[in-house]
RNA sequence: GGGCGCGUAGCUCAGCUGGUUUAGAGCGCUACCCUUACAAGGUAGAUGUCGUAGGUUCGAAUCCUACCGCGCCCACCA
C-alpha cells in the first residue's frame, strides 16, 4: 500500500479495468431482467473513420447517462455500431486504388466491392477500439453495421413498404450533383457556403435586329452567375409587370454564340429588381428554371456529363470542364461584343459534404421519398412534447425544417451501399438504360421491387436487370433505432427497449438523422424512436473554428488519452460544455481533469493508507458523530441531490462541478484535514471510507476508470464492480440538530484567523493566541467544545471564548459573522497598518449599509416586495450594523 | 431574406423561471508555505460601471426594445 505512487498513471490501469468489466459481462443488456429499461441510440460513426473530439464529447455524454442509469438499477442498453458511409468510404478506397494506378471501373463492381469489404475488415474496428479506450460501456456483443444482413433486410422491407404505399417515385428532377463523386446528393448533403462570385451581364440579341445598339430594342441584357449554363438556355424570362420588356411579347431572342432561337416568357417568379430583370432560363441546370420550364412547357437541355464537362450539345465547348468553359465563353462573348460587364456578387454555393467540390444542380432521374405524408406525425410528436429537445430551442429548428420538408433524393450513383432492390425486365423495356426508366406509381408493369425475381411477372422473361444505384447511407441510418433490434421481426429487444430513452447528438445531424428517425419510427414502428433528444455543442478550437482534419486544428482525443488518461479527457470536456453551447478546446483545458483525477487519487491513497485497511465504511451511531462528521455527511447528501437533479436536466457540467466542489473543497480541503486529529479514530475512519465510496459512485459515470480502480483497492471482499454498484441514495436520515451551521461557523472562524495571520505575515505553521467575543452563550460553548479545530487548522491557541471577553491590549481583531476575534500580536503590531486595514473594510461596509438603508426606507419596496425579502434585507442590515460597530470599536481600541 | 446563439475578472466560461451572491468557477497573477495524501499541492489575496442606450419594476447580469460587435443555421434572387 505504501508503494502507491503520488502521481496517478492512467495508462497503467485503464486497459486492465476495461477487461475486468468485459470479463464480468457488465455491459450486456438482458431484455428479460425484469428491471426498468433504459436505452440509448448511438449515433453510428463512419466505419472507416477514427475518433475525433466530437465523438469523444458525444460518447462521453452517452456513457455518463448509461452508467448513471445502470447504477440506478435500470437494465441498460447502449447499442453500438457503425455505418457504411457510402460516399466517404468509397472515396477512401478509390483513393487507395489510385495510389496503385487503378480506377474502380478497372476492377468492375464486384471486385471493387470486395476491396471495400477488405478495407472495412481492416479498418472497421478502429473506432470501436477507440470507443472502448474512452471507456464507453456499450453492449459490444450487439455491435451492428448498417450493411449487416439484418439491417440490410430492414432496408429492403422499408423500401418495399414505401413503394407499395406510393411514397417512392423515380423521375426527372434537378438534384445536387457532385461531379467529383459523380453521384446525386440530397439537399442536406449539399453544404451551402457564402462565396464571393461574379455576376456576369450578357447581351442576348433580339431576332431580326442586326445592330447591337439600343438596349431592350436590339438586345436584352441578362445577368447570370453561371454563364456556362447558357449552352442549355431555352428561353429568357421577365416579369409580366415589368414595363421595360412588355414589347418583347411574341419576339424571339438569339442565344449568343450558339445562335439558338429563344422564346421570351413572362413569369411571376422573376424579380424585376434583381440584375436587369431578365433571366435566362436553363431548365436542366437550375431548380428555379426547371419549375419555370415545367410551367411553360419548355425543353430541358442537359449540356453536361456526369463529371460536369460539357457534352455534345455544347458545340465547340464539348469536352471542356464547366469552369474552363465559363472562362472560354466569357472570352468569346467579349470578342463578339456581347459581354457587358461582370460585378462581384456574394451568394451561397452548394458544396459536396464529402469532398467539398462545388455541387452542380443537374437534371437527372433519381429515386425520391415523398416526405410530406411522413412529416405530419413527426411534427405532432414534437409539438405535443412527446419527443423533447434539450435545449428546447432546437425544436424550433426541427419544426421549421419539417414544416417545409422536401422530397428526399435517395439514389446514389456509387457502388458501396445497399443496392436499390428494383429489377427491370429487359424484354419489356427493350434496350433502354434502366436508369432512364421512370417509376411514378406502384405496380408498374415489368418492374419488380423487393427480392430478386427469377422471371418477369409480365412476360416471363428471365432477363431481369437490377437498378445499378445504391441508396443514401442515411436511408439505412434512419431505421437504426429499430433495425438494430431485429425489426421487422417482433423481437424481445424491441418489445423491451423500444422506444429508447435518449438520443445524444450534434446539431448538424438534426436533419440528416434525428428528424428522419422520428419519421421512420412513427411510420414503421407506430411509435416515437426516443423521448429525449440532447443536442450538444460543436467542438471548436481555441479560436472558435470548427475542428477539422483539413484545417489541421484537431486535437486527437487518442493523444489526450495517452497523455492524461480517458478520465481526465472525459471530465475536462464535460466540465466545459454547458447545455448546448459550443465547446472551445485547447490542450490546456485537459489539465482540469488531470488535476482532479490526481487529487482524487491522492485523497484515496491517504484514506486507504491511513484507515482503509480496517474501516469498512459503516456509518457510526449518531452519538459518535462530531459536528464535522454530520457536516460532511449532510453536504454529501446535498451533492447526491444536486448531481441527480443536474443529470436529469441534462446539465452535465453542473453535475461535474458539484462533484468537484464537494470532493475537492469539502472532503479534501476540510474533512480530510479534520480527520487527521480526530479523537474517535474508528468513527472517522469509517466516515472517510464511506464518503470516499459514495464519491466514487457519484463520479463513476464521469471518470469510470480511476473510480473503478480505487474501488477495487478498497477493503471489503464482496464489493464487486463499482460499475454495477448501487447509486447513492439522496439522504441518509441524519437528524437536523444544527450541526451544519455550527460547523460552518467554525470554518468561518478558522478562515478569519488564517486571514489575520496572512495579513500580519505570520507563517501558517506559526502559532498565535486567539480570544472570542460572542453574541450568545451557545456560541461560546461551541467554540470551547471545538477548540481543537481552531488549534489544528488555524494554528491558534484558544485563550477565551465568551459574551464578555475583553479585548487584550496590543491585539488585532477580525470578524466572522457576528463573532469578534482578538489576536494578541505583542510588540510586533503596526497600528497604522491595522487602522488602515480596518478603515478600508469599514468604508466598504458603510457604503453597503447605506444602500440597504436606502432600500428599506423606500416605501414601495417595503409594501410591494414579498415579506421574506424584506426580512432578509433587515437581517442583512442588522448584520452590517453589528459589523460596523465592531470595526469601529476595533478602531477605537487602537487609539 | 428568415431564424438562432454569444458579448460577465487578464484568458476560458458558469449564473439569466428578477430579490439569500455587497456578481461566481477554473486558468493566470501576487504573497507566504516542499505542513508526514497531493507542488498536477496548501493558505491567503487582488482584479468586474455583467457590450451600448433606453424601457418595465419597489428592485434587472437576469424581462422588453433599439443599436454595436462576433458566430452559426436555414432559404430557388438568377
Amino acid at each position: 500500500m505504501k508503494d502507491i505512487p503520488t502521481k496517478y498513471s492512467p495508462a497503467e490501469v485503464e486497459g486492465g479495468i476495461y477487461k475486468l468489466w468485459e470479463k464480468n459481462g457488465l455491459n450486456r443488456a438482458r431484455p428479460d431482467s425484469g428491471k426498468p429499461s433504459y436505452s440509448i441510440v448511438i449515433p453510428p460513426p463512419n466505419v472507416t473513420g477514427i475518433l475525433h473530439m466530437g465523438h469523444a464529447l458525444n460518447n462521453t455524454i452517452q456513457d455518463i447517462l448509461i452508467r448513471w442509469k445502470r447504477m440506478q438499477g435500470h437494465e441498460t442498453l447502449w447499442m453500438p455500431g457503425t455505418d457504411h458511409a457510402g460516399i466517404a468510404t468509397q472515396n477512401v478506397v478509390e483513393r487507395k486504388l489510385a495510389g496503385e494506378g487503378l480506377k474502380r471501373t478497372d476492377l468492375g463492381r464486384d471486385k471493387f466491392l470486395e476491396e471495400v469489404w477488405k478495407w472495412k475488415e481492416e479498418h472497421g474496428s478502429t473506432i470501436i477500439r477507440q470507443l472502448k479506450s474512452l471507456g464507453c460501456s456499450c453492449d459490444w456483443d450487439r455491435t451492428r453495421f448498417t450493411m449487416d444482413e439484418g439491417l440490410s433486410n430492414a432496408v429492403r422491407k422499408v423500401f418495399v413498404k414505401l413503394y407499395e404505399d406510393g411514397l417512392l417515385y423515380k423521375g426527372d428532377y434537378i438534384i445536387n450533383w457532385c461531379p467529383r463523386c459523380t453521384t446525386a446528393l440530397s439537399d442536406e448533403e449539399a453544404e451551402h457556403r457564402e462565396v464571393l462570385g461574379m455576376l456576369y451581364y450578357i447581351k442576348y440579341p433580339v431576332k431580326g435586329r442586326e445592330k447591337l445598339e439600343k438596349a431592350n430594342e436590339d438586345f436584352v441584357v441578362v445577368a447570370t452567375t453561371r454563364p456556362e449554363t447558357m449552352l442549355g438556355d431555352v428561353a429568357v424570362a421577365v416579369s409580366p409587370k415589368d414595363p421595360r420588356y412588355r414589347h418583347l411579347e411574341g419576339k424571339k431572342l438569339l442565344l449568343p454564340i450558339l445562335g439558338r432561337e429563344l422564346d421570351v416568357i413572362f413569369d411571376e417568379s422573376v424579380d424585376p429588381e434583381f440584375g436587369t430583370g431578365a433571366l435566362k432560363v436553363t431548365p436542366a441546370h437550375d431548380p428555379v428554371d426547371f419549375e419555370m420550364g415545367s410551367r411553360h412547357g419548355l425543353e430541358r437541355l442537359n449540356v453536361m456529363g456526369p463529371d460536369a464537362a460539357i457534352n455534345d450539345l455544347g458545340g465547340d465547348y464539348e469536352g471542356m470542364d464547366r469552369f474552363e468553359c465559363r472562362e472560354a465563353i466569357i472570352e468569346d462573348l467579349k470578342q463578339r461584343k456581347l459581354f457587358v460587364r461582370a460585378e462581384e456578387h456574394h451568394h451561397a454555393v452548394g458544396h459536396c459534404y464529402r469532398c467539398h467540390t462545388v455541387v452542380e444542380p443537374r437534371l437527372s432521374k433519381q429515386w425520391f421519398v415523398r416526405m410530406k405524408p411522413l412529416a405530419g406525425e413527426a411534427i405532432k410528436v414534437v409539438k405535443e412534447d412527446r419527443v423533447r429537445f434539450y435545449p428546447p430551442r432546437w425544436s424550433k429548428v426541427y419544426l421549421n425544417w419539417m414544416e417545409n420538408i422536401r422530397d428526399w433524393c435517395i439514389s446514389r450513383q456509387i457502388w458501396w451501399g445497399h443496392r436499390i432492390p428494383v429489377w427491370y425486365c429487359r424484354d419489356c423495356f427493350g434496350s433502354a438504360d434502366v436508369r432512364d426508366i421512370a417509376v411514378d406509381a406502384p405496380g408498374k408493369a415489368g418492374i419488380v421491387v423487393g427480392e430478386a425475381p427469377s422471371e418477369c411477372p409480365v412476360c416471363g422473361s428471365a432477363s431481369m436487370e437490377q437498378d445499378p444505384d445504391v441508396l443514401d447511407t442515411w436511408f439505412s441510418s434512419w431505421l437504426w433505432p429499430f433495425s438494430t433490434m431485429g425489426w421487422p421481426e417482433k423481437t424481445g429487444e424491441l418489445e423491451y427497449f423500444y422506444p429508447t430513452d435518449a438520443l445524444v447528438t450534434a446539431q448538424e445531424i438534426i436533419f440528416f438523422w434525428v428528424a428522419r428517425m422520428i419519421m421512420s419510427g412513427l411510420y414503421f414502428m407506430g411509435d416515437i424512436p426516443f423521448r429525449d433528444v440532447y443536442i450538444h455543442g460543436t467542438v471548436r478550437d481555441a479560436t472558435g473554428t470548427k475542428m477539422s482534419k483539413s484545417l489541421g486544428n484537431v486535437i486527437d482525443p487518442m493523444d489526450v488519452i495517452r497523455e492524461v488518461g480517458s478520465d481526465a479527457l472525459r471530465y475536462s470536456i464535460i466540465s466545459i460544455t454547458s447545455q448546448g453551447q459550443d465547446v472551445f478546446l485547447s490542450k490546456e483545458k485537459f489539465e482540469t481533469g488531470r488535476n482532479f483525477a490526481n487529487k482524487l487519487w491522492n485523497a484515496s491513497r491517504y484514506v486507504l493508507m491511513s484507515s482503509g485497511e480496517k474501516a469498512r465504511g459503516e456509518l457510526p451511531g449518531e452519538n459518535a458523530l462530531t459536528i464535522a462528521d454530520k457536516w460532511i455527511l449532510s453536504s454529501l447528501a446535498g451533492t447526491v441531490g444536486a448531481v441527480n437533479e443536474s443529470l436529469e436536466a441534462y446539465r452535465f457540467n453542473d453535475a461535474a462541478s458539484s462533484l468537484y466542489e464537494f470532493i475537492w473543497h469539502k472532503y479534501c480541503d476540510w474533512y480530510l484535514e479534520i480527520s487527521k486529529f480526530a479523537e474517535n479514530r474508528e468513527a472517522v475512519d469509517n466516515i472517510l471510507v464511506l464518503v470516499l465510496g459514495e464519491c466514487l459512485k457519484l463520479l463513476h459515470p464521469f471518470m469510470p476508470f480511476i473510480t473503478e480502480n480505487i474501488w477495487q483497492n478498497m477493503p471489503g471482499k464482496d464489493r464487486g464492480c463499482l460499475m454495477t454498484a448501487g447509486w447513492p441514495e439522496p439522504l441518509r436520515g441524519l437528524a437536523d440538530d444544527g450541526s451544519v451551521p455550527s460547523m460552518e461557523k467554525i470554518i468561518g472562524l478558522i478562515t478569519s484567523i488564517r486571514n489575520v495571520k496572512a495579513f500580519w505575515n505570520i507563517p501558517n505553521s506559526g502559532e498565535v493566541e486567539a480570544l472570542f467575543l460572542t453574541d450568545t452563550e451557545e456560541e461560546a460553548v461551541l467554540i470551547g467544545d471545538n477548540r481543537i479545530y481552531l488549534e489544528k487548522l488555524a494554528g491558534c491557541r484558544v485563550l477565551e471564548a465568551g459574551t464578555a471577553t475583553e479585548r487584550p491590549s496590543r491585539s488585532v481583531s477580525a470578524l466572522s459573522g457576528k463573532i469578534r476575534i482578538f489576536v494578541p500580536l505583542g510588540g510586533s503590531i503596526d497600528i497604522d497598518k491595522e487602522k488602515d486595514r480596518i478603515g478600508k473594510k469599514l468604508g466598504e461596509m458603510e457604503n453597503y449599509l447605506k444602500s440597504i438603508e436606502k432600500k428599506l426606507s423606500n416605501r414601495s419596496f417595503v409594501s410591494k416586495a414579498p415579506a421574506e425579502v424584506v426580512e432578509k434585507e433587515k437581517a442583512k442590515k442588522d448584520k452590517f450594523e453589528i459589523s460596523i460597530r465592531n470595526l469601529k470599536e476595533n478602531l477605537a481600541s487602537l487609539e
